[in-house]
DNA sequence: ATCGACTTCCGGCCATAGCGGAAAGACATT
DNA sequence: AATGTCTTTCCGCTATGGCCGGAAGTCGAT
């Protein structure tokens, strides 16, 4: 196994920490399992992580601690388009009645910075923090149809193109015709490409250079994202709010 | 020095990661200079934790990613008190006006959970996952008040008493007498402890063996908590959330 | 009582974390 | 341009401590 990080048992105990997210919670020898180490091993980063009180231990299960809880609303709040972005989000929900979003791209994934439910929104999964392949949602499509080709194919290159749905984009070229559209038209559509029977609109946040660094959305259930609201409506209370985030960015 | 923890890399990289929040980003030299490294130490965990992607780097500067945003999240809602008492908290802030608070205690520090602004609230310091000593607070003092004994003797231990203003209770029999108090009277005050001129009445939600496993509070400028809004109304309007919360977790 | 499945502890080996030193850049200042 | 002072980054050695196997506890079930 060729070395592949600086100091490996760093990336041991962040991976723990990840698995005992999506596990939510567990025990030794179940991380011991799943990551492939002896239990002795994981015993030692288990007992590391809660001793610095990143993980708190419910009698033989350890669990990911609020200790991330801090760190995380750190790393958003310091992303100033969240706060310039969050009442136009929410202004957004409220109108359109549906979920509204704003995204970002970070090491090449879409991640959702916030999201405000309207008063019709349906229950969905995503949630503030959530990760997702850019390709599979209008924000990602949004952002990367805005960005300079050679740092699309960096992406592209580390993180694949793998489909979510039986609707996702696949292929290269395919995507990139997309793209094409996507900028010229200014703002992009989802339809089922992540979530089966949810479509979803977005417009990208540009900075003075037209350079990508977030996107806005409005996403609802097939039924009533269709005709003229899908088409006209939708499309421009969501370029307006984009505009609005775009203008107060650069008088800030 | 005797080996503290078992994994000491580990320990390292979670020091650098708090300590690149509190300065809101570094680079690798006043990292190392801040926890007395080598530059290149720093520097191999500082690329290790950017390639697991809990750092981002723009130009020669290391922040705090998103993807703590995911942990912390997810770590919020674990806690079942939280989806629950969060409707009561908004409801709460609104009546009120003020800001409204719930706060859970881990590791023996106070953890605040959620906070919402009311109409009229002050700006204020306070955020989601902040970490005070439980003795400056109302909330903190709702939950020592209904713990064993020797449970807060342990908590006070390994923390001490240490003064935030100098209104701050720093006698450990004094702090018992106060907890006694709040105990029988069922809710607490905080006149000026952690913030001058802030005050704050909290209450604290029970489980079925009155332990307490959370506290809710609301907080606002002492110049509109006074009278009896502060010895009556505000009491029992804390109490009536709580009791509800109380309520809504037994039936669940 | 005996088992089984877990967590925890212990002690040793050798991979590797941590470090010093040097190189490669960045950025002023002269 | 050239020099000096900051960085960040790289490289390779060495002693240490991360990792592991195995044993000892712990707990509940049968």
């Amino acid at each position: 196994m060729a070395k592949d990080v600086p100091v490996n048992a760093v990336k041991i105990s962040l991976e723990l920490v990840d698995l005992l997210r999506e596990l939510d919670g567990a025990g030794v020898s179940e991380v011991a399992k799943r990551l492939d180490k002896p239990t002795s091993t994981i015993h030692d980063h288990l007992r590391t992580l809660e001793q610095q009180e990143y993980l708190v231990k419910e009698g033989d299960t350890y669990y990911v601690s609020t200790r991330f809880l801090q760190l995380g609303a750190h790393a958003r709040s310091r992303q100033k388009v969240f706060k310039i972005a969050r009442p136009e989000i929410n202004e957004l929900a409220q109108v359109t009645g549906e979920h509204a979003n704003l995204m970002i791209e970070e090491h090449g994934v879409g991640v959702f910075l916030y999201r405000s439910r309207g008063p019709d929104a349906v229950r969905l999964d995503t949630h503030s923090g959530m990760r997702v392949p850019l390709q599979t949602t209008a924000l990602g499509k949004s952002i990367m149809a805005n960005r300079p080709r050679e740092e699309v194919e960096r992406i592209l290159d580390r993180h694949g193109l793998e489909a979510v749905t039986d609707r996702s984009i696949t292929d290269r070229e395919e995507l990139f015709d997309v793209l094409e559209e996507v900028r010229e038209r200014g703002y992009s559509y989802d339809d089922e490409e992540r979530v089966k029977g949810m479509r979803c609109v977005a417009a990208p946040i540009l900075n003075e250079d037209d350079y990508a660094i977030a996107a806005v959305s409005v996403s609802g259930p097939k039924s009533r994202m269709r005709e003229e609201r899908f088409t006209e409506e939708l499309p421009n209370q969501i370029l307006k709010s984009a505009n609005v985030i775009e203008v107060n960015l650069t008088y800030s």
